[in-house]
DNA sequence: GCTTTTTGGCTAATTGCATTAGCTTTATGG
DNA sequence: CCATAAAGCTAATGCAATTAGCCAAAAAGC
């Protein structure tokens, strides 16, 4: 029986594949195998469960989020790196709907926490352009990636059900989240 | 054989709370059943599916999101709306983070499309008290939706690593969405 | 190059879940 | 009270995830 030529990585790689197509819901081992061209217990060689395959997309997306962020700050500062960033962020949803969601999973190992420290220091990184630090520096990336996340994680959804353009509407709340940036208390609320 | 008393309401409500202490990835109808007393297959008695049933679930949710905002605005008007719809909708997410994705579900049905368009609703309200109406008042409401929902399922997912308080990034948050609605461009932006 | 070890295929088997078919009993309606 | 509808049940089916163990291919060592 001739190898498959299968590994960790080729295995992942072909699942994000057929989670574009299928989802990340209905990702299921059998369909793998089927297109790897093996038996599905050979699966178990290379990735040791459909949990831990999971986990291994989650790292894929959240790195491939993290390049294309870091890809559009590249040269840009203050209002213009936030569009640019936000419209990156946008941009990776729309490119793979179905695999975003795995950007979402709380990482745990050292090399999924890099990625996703990657995600957000690009955001971070906007803010000194906007002359916000420590904590606010805190909140506001929270906020940005709060916006972000949820408007394409609603548009990804098909939860914007009315008729009105949702690149308008995502034009908008980038404007909003400059202004607000601007207009961010120079003093830390002692809420 | 007795009736165990159940129906459609019956068998959801359980299938709720069940979804509060596993997830909703993890609800079983043998879960369920053995809750309820009753022989699995009895379940497809009162629910055609697991799928029917995640539908109903989203309905319940939505529902009760929709009535805990809708609650929350009674009386306010402006920012006091906003603050106080906001702190309900960060609520429930916290009394149910489990059930909570179960809102993101794009309705299909009649009762659904309703229950959702109470949520939409009472956001969409808060903007009379700050004079936004028209094209202005979809984006606006949009955009409270996504730092609303961005924020509470980030929080939700342990997504937010720092040692920052969530609740002083929330509110920090709020007072930008307030900053950004006053400071609304009164005229349509042809963007 | 040959031998040994490791790795990666496979089949068979197990467990659990979702669902269907059909029988029996309970509750409802006339 | 009788007939019908509804709601229980068991048995069966198909699929998914996973484990155990065998065999062959590839890699490592001499």
């Amino acid at each position: 029986m001739p190898r498959a030529g299968l590994s960790p990585d080729v295995v992942t790689a072909e699942a994000a594949a057929l989670a574009d197509e299928v989802g990340l819901d209905d990702l299921t081992f059998a369909a793998l195998a089927a297109r790897l061209g093996v038996a599905v217990p050979s699966l178990y060689k290379h990735v040791p469960s459909i949990a831990a395959l999971h986990r291994r997309l989650s790292v894929v997306a959240t790195r491939e989020l993290g390049e294309a962020l870091a890809d559009a700050a590249v040269g840009r500062a203050g209002p213009d790196a936030l569009r640019a960033v936000a419209d990156a962020y946008r941009a990776y949803a729309h490119a793979r709907p179905r695999l975003y969601p795995a950007t979402q999973r709380p990482p745990e190992e050292p090399e999924h926490v890099q990625v996703a420290d990657r995600v957000v220091g690009s955001i971070f990184a906007i803010l000194r352009g906007y002359g916000i630090e420590g904590e606010d520096a805190v909140d506001a990336t929270r906020m940005i990636r709060s916006a972000l996340h949820g408007f394409v994680d609603i548009e990804r959804a098909g939860g914007f059900r009315l008729a009105r353009s949702a690149d308008a509407s995502f034009a908008r709340l980038v404007t909003a989240l400059d202004a607000g940036l601007r207009a961010w208390p120079a003093d830390s609320a002692k809420e």
